[in-house]
DNA sequence: CTGAAAGCGCTAACAA
DNA sequence: TTGTTAGCGCTTTCAG
């Protein structure tokens, strides 16, 4: 009527005016406008603080609701220090053994309302380095850092200054790190005990290549359990080579030709070089598990359900390790400070192969 | 002297007060501050945007650089109405087949600048409701979805509208939407006609579980290819199970229990059919390839490199069509509007297990 | 060429 | 109980 600019309300409910709904979130603005209250009314109603009378929370939750508003995270994140994400950095790319715990990791942090950007460097510093940078950028609450094989790898770049920072499956030597890694040592244990439990007496290594980490520490494992169950390990039984079906293969018959002392048992350093083991023995007419039991590690199901006999297996729990990572993240996060390197327990998965159930009751 | 608050600057480059410098990022104005230049101007310098002298630009550079100046992305975001982030929600966790389109995906994003939030929802409609809620909150640039086998799934949440969204090795009924997908039936015919090509006369089918549509699809590339290469696809000779090697060994089973009408190729559902198949066959003792020639279907390394002989295998190219929809949702977000089905190519992996070599001379 | 100031959407301290 | 206001860190007119 009197010049009024058109952006009054309407009193009743009726859209304002007919501007695109489409583009643009509605804002807090709106909402408290639409609400006839304050922007501050509306945000206290909203985050549910401070005190307010029941109606105008009701109408402001009502009018929020009916505007699909939406609060926008990156406002709230720029005025709390919180940006409420975590970048989750991986040397490698996302393979078989990272993506259970980066999964597992997703989920527990999502649990805690946080968002996980994924970031793949695969083996490039200087990709990594422009990873990082645009995590630092976006301001994560936090970082994840995982590797191919649980190697140790470089410390994340200094800049990451008091950013807190889990080390899983990769580790690095800064004992102020935390570092969460599976105990292979202890899964070799396993394997070994239940081998030794089932009566078995000689039981042969065949494993992956020695500059892993993880062969080193289960070769040690395998010698260990053997002392304590008073058997001997031998140096001669314990195979290294590649990580593959072909090694299991090669491997076995290198260890079958001999004429005596022949192993009545294999541990293989996964389930690839078991499964070759396993096809081996088949070939040279050796029965599975009566003659030579066989446990593999990394319990990967595809392989270990598909040899015949489907494999015994060691697990690395990598899923407990993504969510105990992501608890640890959490932590650290709400100020807790921790540090060291930490080996989480593996499981051993039963299966045909060892005959088990053939000798339990023995 | 004259009781000026202490936090005046000292002229020359000392750092100007002893606060702790570890928490919180250095922010603009510290910039502007250090350098003795306006905050404006300082934004200019670093953004290389607006007239500005040589010198202090120089300048700004100079001191951002020594003060370890990270801009705000969050801030930035909030002013210009891109957060420069795309969520990846997978109904399906990430597993052997979004993976690679995944990894493909982040590394075009990556390149022009823009990170993403993983979110996996499992096949929990609510969870991923709440993931979808999440990213909208964060104002994703915009969605890819991903599911487990290329199957048919509901409409992300009407909630996203107007936000761009690639559907990957997924799709939805809607013709307004982006699907990206492997060419199931394309990648079938590239098997037969190259067994056809090979002299095979009589190629049976294994294969997986008929609601699959990629099931369906590679069916119908191979009654295609078959008729174009003037053979017949006999129904007795397309044989539908699980994806599994154990259904590889019965299906060969079942086929070779024939007196007569043997295959002399067999075209499989995926890699682990075929190997399955190709265990089966050794049993009976047929050889490979010489009586008779395998091709699978992923081309999944681990798998196909271990069967012996290795297997030849249609690949679906993953990785180009993470890239593609990569691609693609650049180009949406930058307004462009795209709709539709499309298919990528697959192509196909010559290994030993069709006996390429042997033939290719013939 | 440079500085001042408004504002992106939201929160929190302080007034009313 | 509600409104006002001053930022969070940055960009961008618009004056000087």
């Amino acid at each position: 009527m009197n010049g009024l600019p058109p952006d009054d309300l309407s009193p009743e409910g009726a859209p304002p005016r007919d501007v695109a709904p489409a583009p643009g979130a509605r804002t807090l603005r709106d909402v408290a406008q639409a609400a006839g209250v304050s922007i501050g009314t509306a945000s206290k109603a909203l985050n549910a603080s401070g005190r307010l009378s029941a109606e105008t929370r009701a109408k402001v939750l009502e009018v929020a609701k009916s505007l699909d508003y939406r609060p926008n995270d990156l406002a709230q994140s720029l005025h709390r220090a919180r940006s409420m994400t975590v970048g989750i950095l991986s040397t490698d790319s996302f393979g078989r053994f990272t993506f259970p715990i980066v999964e597992a990791l997703e989920r527990r942090l999502f649990d805690d309302g946080i968002a996980i950007f994924m970031c793949n460097a695969t083996d490039d510093p200087a990709r990594e380095r422009r990873h990082l940078e645009q995590l630092l950028g976006k301001r994560v609450d936090g970082l994840v850092v995982t590797a191919r094989r649980a190697d140790k790898r470089a410390p994340i770049e200094p800049v990451a200054r008091g950013l807190p920072v889990v080390y899983a499956f990769s580790y690095i030597d800064d004992p102020d790190a935390l570092c969460l890694l599976p105990d292979d040592e202890g899964g070799a244990r396993l394997a070994i005990s239940h081998l030794a439990r089932l009566g078995r007496k000689r039981i042969a290594h065949i494993t992956g290549p020695r500059h892993f980490e993880a062969v080193r520490l289960r070769e040690a494992g395998w010698r260990a359990a053997l002392s304590e169950a008073g058997l001997a390990a031998r140096d001669s039984d314990c195979l290294s080579g590649r990580w593959s079906e072909a090694w299991g293969r090669e491997a076995v018959a290198e260890l079958f030709k001999r004429s005596r002392d022949l192993p009545d048992a294999l541990f293989c350093g996964n389930d690839q070089i078991a499964r070759g083991a396993v096809d081996a023995l088949k070939d040279i007419g050796r029965s599975i598990p009566e003659d030579v039991a066989i446990v593999g590690f990394d319990n990967w199901n595809v392989m270990a359900d598909a040899t015949r006999p489907p494999l015994t297996s060691v697990d690395m729990n990598l899923g407990a390790l993504g969510a105990e990572a992501g608890a640890a993240l959490l932590d650290m996060i709400s100020g807790r400070r921790l540090a060291g390197l930490r080996r989480l327990p593996c499981s051993l998965v039963v299966r045909a192969s060892c005959g088990a159930h053939a000798h339990a009751g023995a």
